[in-house]
DNA sequence: CGCAGTTTTGATAGCCCTCAAGGGACGTGG
DNA sequence: CCACGTCCCTTGAGGGCTATCAAAACTGCG
């Protein structure tokens, strides 16, 4: 089963540098930190527990390469993924004091992962840190405030979730979902004109949207039937961006 | 309008010391500037905006009495809950480097509130941290820990949230939503005997669990015929926690 | 070429929403 | 003391969104 075809011509696998020098302008010997740590990724298979529940101690981790998931799973069988990982991403980046009842980190897709512990411990001694109280205008360089933006981040895609499963329609709820998947994959630069790699199942979507497969289904060809979206093969397009956000309501994480 | 009588009558005003130092032992002089900090509260009405939507450098906030709430609402007038925020939570503590659209937050009840600016500059200063990378055994004392500990519960809130809404029925998700409660009460020694003030309307409840007011009094009143809950004037008895429990498949937020 | 996983379709049912209206609690004012 | 408004809780009826069950078409693969 390949990873990603399309992911791969769409983007070199140094996703970790680029998600973090987007959110915060990192010094030379960081980013050297950080193709060090990423040069060797591992392999892992779909459907790979990266993190367990209730893990006292879960290894930092980069997600280089694929798609994985926060989860969580119900007595019955039921399963909440509570969010969509996707290449760039932190795992188990906060240092934990607590065993914490999280959910489970598993791999959607095939991917690639690699160890970050020197990460956390670099960021931990500091740097180029801006933790003066500055008011507000300040956004901090470095590797730490990357880590921190890259934490505000992931509390937004939670809120984003809590709003979508809370109070939007199945219809309105998949366009929000994959504006934000647009948004957040462009900043690793793996979108172009709007189109993207999309590996995973409807089941995948069903259970993070709080959605039955068969409505699933039945939602994403209403969107292909109104020209909102196109997929083919693993890829997606967003044929009308304005017309899903309307439809979504959806304010990205912007700063402005 | 009286704030709510039975919330004083079931626990002194000092919500946040308890709040904090049960989350990490605090030094006597973060103990002495933390009862300085909530000794005169500012008295709050009902509805009212402590955090504008997209703002920018949202001032700390501790919330000393009263219930609030983050809450996003959409172009159509829905209304989401994101969490409710309870006596002793801390509003706008994170540093944020971009106005991120988080939403706005508000009272629920009458409220007092208490400027804690002075609390996060001490924490960044920095203290009784424990920053080394400990492997996950040490907890860390301190202000610092205390706050960082914070940020770790509002995730849980969140994830409780998201799985709330995307998997459960109405029926489960009020009983996990109350549950959740009478944890984070407890804390704060807000409960007693599984009973606690309860101080929101049924449409604040509805909003917060993604239901109409109509079905939210209904399965009220489908959990008051089970015996499960029990509500007098402004308070509720969770008459049967194991059976809830059972019901919400609750995972507490427990350190084993 | 059959197998396993995924997508799709049809039919039926149910959870929950919307609309509408009545009742109770509380405070205000005459 | 009672009329009256407001807010909240409650109830009834009808309908829609979404789940469930079941099975067929499709895809990639060994």
């Amino acid at each position: 089963m390949p990873a990603e075809p399309l992911a791969r011509s769409l983007g070199p696998p140094d996703a970790v540098l680029r998600r973090l020098s987007a959110y915060a302008p990192l010094a030379p010997d960081e980013e050297a930190l950080l193709r060090q740590i990423t040069a060797r990724p591992a392999p892992v298979a779909p459907r790979t527990e990266l993190v367990r529940d209730g893990d006292a101690a879960p290894r930092p981790q980069v997600l280089v390469e694929g798609w994985a998931c926060r989860q969580r799973l119900l007595a019955d069988g039921r399963r909440q993924i509570v969010v969509v990982l996707l290449p760039g991403d932190l795992i188990g980046l906060d240092r934990r004091r607590r065993p914490l009842p999280f959910g489970s980190v598993t791999t959607l897709t095939a991917a690639q992962v690699c160890e970050a512990g020197p990460l956390r411990e670099r960021a931990a001694r500091g740097g180029a840190a801006g933790d003066g109280t500055g008011a507000g205008t300040g956004e901090g360089t470095g590797l730490a405030a990357a880590l921190r933006q890259a934490r505000e981040m992931e509390e937004i895609w939670l809120v984003n979730q809590v709003v979508r499963l809370g109070r939007q329609t199945a219809y309105e709820r998949v366009a929000h979902f994959l504006l934000e998947l647009r948004e957040r994959l462009s900043t690793v630069d793996r979108v172009q004109d709007d189109r993207f790699s999309f590996p995973i199942t409807q089941e995948v979507l069903a259970d993070a949207l709080g959605l039955s497969v068969v409505h699933m289904n039945r939602t994403m060809q209403q969107l292909r039937r109104d020209g909102l979206i196109e997929q083919r093969a693993t890829a997606i397009t967003l044929r009308d961006v304005p017309a899903l956000v309307s439809i979504a309501d959806y304010a990205g994480a912007h700063g402005a």
